[in-house]
DNA sequence: CGACAATATCTGCAATGACAGCCTCTGTCA
DNA sequence: TGACAGAGGCTGTCATTGCAGATATTGTCG
């Protein structure tokens, strides 16, 4: 998303925040997603819905619920699911009542897959991105982003 | 990429910091690309490439440095090219001294288009990113995150 | 010159994602 | 209680991606 590189007066200061947004999270992103699937053999996408459930109770989640949730899976949610409770990582269980839900639950094998992947994953995100930056400045960017990631998706 | 909303320590303020920067960047980019599908009737991996050759000069770029500078596609870029070409934004020619080789160049009315959409697109972005922080935070943004946009992809 | 590794790009094929329409089950209301 | 709109997920279908393996050129070396 190049733009002009020779942006010239600084009430364009707001271009070159999003384009370090832009590019740091495309390519923290696509390295974390590379090691995920090489060493836990599962991508993000996996992650994002194993770590929502680990979040939630004993209980699960519900697909809708789920979806509101996940991060990156917009759409597709059902096959995702379909994946990993192939893979047994998780589990469609019926809720109580009503017919038409489902609840998704982690297995016990899921939760150690995602206890082993997280670990990883904060040292690579620490590593990459954690160390290059002062404790200041991480703290300055997560007082401006905080409004994004605490709102709800205003997309929806 | 949920992980403990409540750590404890501020020794992982690389944590809030990263969860904000991965949010935001999510978040704008959905309503970017729905907005430029939408509207200029193509996604922003299009955009991405169609950017990158406006600012190569008249020449345009080989497969291969466009590949190297896309911030989207890292795979697949024949077809994607392919798709640009079929739209007629952008035209394929032979390099000079390489038979192998293909440079690929804006036509027209890809640049016409191009023109369009990124005028749109900096206003979006410049209404649902720039105007919600201030210019100091914007300054401290583009100055933490300079390192990511300015280095070559380590991931290559 | 002829063999061969290296380049530059493309194709084939399987996995994933986007969308729209379908089916089942609930809650409501006459 | 029975029609019916709405909720909750799933399936069909097609576009896009990701990878591995072709293809066609070049450059290098003996």
């Amino acid at each position: 998303m190049q733009m002009d590189d020779e942006s010239s007066a600084d009430d364009e200061a707001w271009f070159h925040s999003w384009r370090g947004v832009l590019f740091t999270s495309a390519r923290v992103l696509r390295m974390a997603d590379s090691d995920m699937v090489q060493h836990d053999g599962f991508p993000l996408t996996w992650f994002d819905v194993l770590s929502r459930l680990a979040d939630a109770g004993p209980a699960g989640l519900r697909m809708q619920e789920l979806e509101e949730v996940a991060l990156f899976t917009r759409s597709g949610l059902t096959r995702l699911v379909d994946r990993i409770e192939a893979a047994g990582l998780v589990r469609r269980e019926p809720v109580p009542g009503d017919r038409r839900g489902v609840r998704v639950v982690l297995t016990a094998a899921g939760r150690q897959r995602y206890v082993a992947a997280i670990a990883r994953h904060r040292e690579l995100i620490e590593r990459e991105f954690g160390r290059r930056l002062t404790p200041a400045q991480h703290q300055s960017i997560a007082e401006a982003l905080w409004p994004w990631w605490h709102e709800a998706d205003p997309a929806d």
